[in-house]
DNA sequence: ACGCCCGCCTGTAAGC
DNA sequence: TGCTTACAGGCGGGCG
């Protein structure tokens, strides 16, 4: 499931690729993908003609600059692909929703099985406003919005909630999803269980720097790509850090710090891996 | 305010 | 072997 890093890779994939491009054409294969708009026509007339200018991100959405003041903006959703195509003549993989056809030749793809992805076209952002209306609801990105440890455990006081629970709630923090808030959880000694304002000082810091540090290193190994997913980069290309996960996946498996093993537990309907000595 | 559950959806895998 | 069931989870909404 794309979190921050995989959307972080297709961020900077998409930079080199298709800034610049002027988007001739935009085919809508099925009636749920594009979404927040009244019709697949009135989409296509917010994005056909116009040439993509940036590449932005906020939390798991991309965002796709337009030269007159629109934003694209992209969720993969738990199983949505970007594509680069050469052309139209190259066969479409199943699940191929919207396709953008470039006045320059070449292809973006939308690939969605389980179509929990959404595309939207945004007037915004207004004049003198960094965010779009509809992405209002997000909290601070952790490798773009870069704050004080004393600052983080100030907002972190500020909820009474298990620490996983919040790491993954998109309105507290943007781009942590299930796999990494184990893996941040892990780097830093803390149960998903541990309520929000019970931290020490010692553990805010532990806990802010292990987040910045496991999505970081994640960016720069592009991503995880595990068995039962689908995940791959913009060129169809799997990522790198699954090999260096500590706790998700690794149930029965020896902890790597400490040899005990790794546990699986139910927490809110979702799978959570965690090492029960050296997570407290 | 927070936890928890559901519905949405398909591919894979385990179970009978 | 073949059908059924469970599981994977991002997100929004409802409920206690």
């Amino acid at each position: 499931m794309p979190e921050l890093p995989e959307v972080e890779t297709i961020r900077r994939d998409l930079q080199g690729e298709v800034v610049g491009r002027k988007i001739k054409t935009v085919e809508v294969r099925n009636g749920r993908t594009v979404r927040r708009h009244a019709t697949a026509k009135q989409f296509r007339t917010c994005v056909e003609g116009k040439t993509i200018t940036a590449i932005d991100r906020a939390g798991k959405y991309l965002l796709l600059r337009l030269d007159d003041g629109y934003t694209l903006v992209v969720h993969l959703g738990m199983s949505g692909q970007l594509q680069r195509a050469k052309g139209p003549k190259e066969p479409k993989a199943p699940h191929t929703h919207a396709v953008f056809t470039f006045t320059q030749g070449g292809q973006l793809r939308f690939v969605d099985p389980r179509t929990f992805g959404e595309i939207f076209a945004s007037a915004g952002p207004e004049e003198g406003t960094e965010r779009l209306p509809e992405l209002a609801h997000l909290g601070f990105d952790p490798l773009e919005d870069v704050m004080s440890w004393e600052k983080f455990w100030v907002l972190l006081s500020s909820h009474k909630a298990g620490l996983k629970n919040l790491m993954m709630d998109q309105e507290f923090v943007a781009g942590i999803g299930n796999m990494y808030a184990d893996e941040i959880l892990f780097a830093a000694g803390l149960r998903y269980d541990r309520l929000s304002n019970s931290l020490s000082s010692q553990e805010v810091r532990r806990l802010y720097r292990s987040m910045v540090e496991t999505l970081t290193e994640a960016v720069k190994r592009r991503g995880s790509s595990l068995a039962d997913e689908q995940y791959r980069d913009l060129f169809g290309e799997v990522g790198d850090y699954q090999g260096q996960h500590q706790a998700y996946d690794r149930e029965g498996q020896a902890c790597r710090r400490c040899r005990a093993t790794i546990v699986k537990v139910k927490s809110g309907g979702r799978s959570t891996y965690f090492c029960d000595h050296c997570q407290v």
